[in-house]
DNA sequence: TTCTTATTCAAGTAGGTTCTTGAATAACAC
DNA sequence: GTGTTATTCAAGAACCTACTTGAATAAGAA
């Protein structure tokens, strides 16, 4: 028994991560680069917060191990660290949905009502996006397209849908979907499409999922 | 877009767990309820604080929905929420692995040279338990060993190893298992059976993860 | 070189966390 | 009822966190 020290010392460390990832904005940031690498400014803005601010959560995630980052030229890339930080992130959701409690209401508030949304899973979308019925938008913000996406998915960030909806082909079921449950993008555009008379519906869950799952994915070059 | 308020709101809910298991000593009660459940003296014991401090640690647990308790008699007995939990927990050690830096050192100050030890997998031990040509000792504490075992393993607490060496069957290869790969119990009591000249080898991993796998499990009653 | 842009650093303030101590409950035995 | 044991609550001291502001680097362009 004895070295009740050592022993503390290492499950400080092993909880760095923890602690890294147990703040909301950093969360986002997490939730974001789990769709590609970003830079710190672009960060900023998806989280709201100021370029200093971002660029110290950013660094707390550094140095848990959580995130890594590259430098090109002037601008520093941050990525997740790797997969090891995906399956965390999922447990963490998953730990936090059994555990209901405020998320529900919460969920409500930001998602708004979800019911009246048609969905599709993973396998149904590969099932039929090989008989070809069906028109897959990426409804995330482009650099997250250009990363990595389903393959054949036209890329239709939400705020440009509406100003592009005579380009979407016509015939064919929409299926949406954009970084997980916890984003509102792709039930956004499914309720827009809807209100302009297309059947549309929303992936279940995220392009991390898709990908984590070892289904196909394409990048632009 | 619109309501980053609500967002924010979102995503400090999702991150309550990992505030929750982002504390050493929150986290070494987790690896001890991850064996089964147990009470608030017991805990306290294990991580070595004070009761009113476990108290408040098991509540701040409780409350993220990482632990449930219930009440029996006169004492409450604390357990992991659920399987999401232990995926949090196992993914969180992974991150901290693969992030190495100073998690290395500590270790090795905690456990000590693990080079010399044997080591045998599940599998493979599951394929001797089968044909029958091994000793299997469960090392740790004995409410442990209560909760759940592997079938067939003897119940020998690591401290009072010493004491009941002659008891243990003769003629066949030991092997000793306990809480995981940060626990030393196992590692004790490898060193100390090869001492006395037996050949030992400890299970890489812990119970949990024997558990986890799916393979057969044995409790007492 | 100087200018520009992206990022990081440093210092300060408001608020949160951890552990301690001693008192308060809650269930049970007598 | 009283006494006993297990657990929780409350208040306080030392320390850590999150965000702000304004200054400092670092790479590249002119």
């Amino acid at each position: 028994m004895g070295d009740h020290r050592a022993k503390e010392a290492l499950f400080d460390v092993l909880v760095e991560a923890a602690r890294a990832l147990g703040n909301g904005r950093r969360a986002e940031l997490v939730d974001v680069l789990a769709q590609g690498e970003r830079s710190v400014e672009e960060l900023a803005v998806e989280i709201s917060q100021s370029v200093a601010n971002t660029s110290q959560h950013l660094q707390r995630l550094l140095r848990a191990g959580v995130i890594s980052s590259r430098r090109s030229g002037t601008r520093i890339y941050y990525s997740l660290a790797g997969p090891a930080v995906e399956r965390l992130w999922r447990a963490l959701r998953e730990t936090a949905e059994a555990h209901a409690g405020e998320l529900g209401a919460l969920a409500l508030s930001y998602l708004g009502d979800r019911t009246s949304l048609g969905t599709i899973n993973r396998d149904e979308l590969q099932r039929r996006l090989k008989q070809g019925d069906v028109v897959v938008l990426d409804v995330r913000p482009r650099p997250e397209y250009d990363a990595a996406h389903i393959p054949g998915a036209l890329s239709v960030p939400v705020d440009h849908l509406k100003a592009r909806l005579s380009q979407i082909p016509e015939g064919r079921d929409i299926v949406a979907y954009c970084r997980g449950s916890y984003c509102v993008y792709a039930d956004d555009a499914v309720r827009e499409l809807s209100d302009d008379g297309r059947r549309a519906m929303r992936l279940e869950e995220g392009f991390p999922e898709w990908k984590a799952a070892g289904l196909p994915v394409e990048s632009a070059t």
